[in-house]
DNA sequence: CTCCTAGTTTCCATATTATGAAACATAGAA
DNA sequence: TTCTATGTTTCATAATATGGAAACTAGGAG
């Protein structure tokens, strides 16, 4: 049986994750690793509106992984969890490794 | 303007962040963090049937997070990517650091 | 062989998520 | 004030994901 605790700590994970379960978002985070940029310099940057810039940042900042500042009409979002990219680096590093060793290398 | 090989990477590790993007497969993870299990063990454990069971093990397996060994008729299912665990823990405990200190802790 | 157990896959219904356009809100400039 | 630029929210639709039951596969026991 699963615990209560048990399952909240899973939900409260599997959210988190849910926030990098998308392209974009990863992107956006990657971005944000090299500096502070407001919504419509992503969207630009991506190649997306406006408003679905605005959707995945908001998605990020409700997992806590980025914070907002709002500069006059610019809303400025900054990475608040640098640890996650550096994390993503090294768990892809691993996945890919072990795919190397299934294929015999 | 996003390149291709920027867009791949993002795809990659969206694909991995998808597969710990709910709660079930988390919590296999952290069992199988302790050691080998098998399909109906896990789905027993978490009372689920085991079609529900084999088919989240399939995800984490086709993101190279697990792997699975046939023992007759069962199949275990081993953690590759121990260090997975650790980006949640220490991902968690950034974002609830962060947390705190917005509500001026 | 038949039967049973362990897993996987398929089918389908439901629920969640993503998307773009348009409406809306707001701060600053003219 | 009006106009413009920036963001957010709402809406309808499309695409994915989830869950359970049942069909199907395969190995081992009798």
């Amino acid at each position: 049986m699963i615990s209560k605790e048990e399952q909240l700590r899973a939900e409260r994970r599997a959210h988190m994750f849910k926030a990098l379960a998308h392209p974009m978002r990863i992107y956006f985070l990657e971005k944000l690793n090299e500096k502070s940029w407001c919504v419509c310099e992503l969207a630009e940057e991506a190649g997306i509106p406006k408003s679905a810039a605005s959707k995945h940042l908001s998605q990020l900042k409700d997992a806590g992984l980025v914070e907002d500042s709002k500069m006059g009409t610019r809303v400025e979002y900054q990475l608040t969890a640098p640890c996650v990219l550096k994390l993503a680096a090294c768990a892809e590093g691993t996945v890919l490794n072990n795919r190397k060793k299934q294929l015999g290398f």
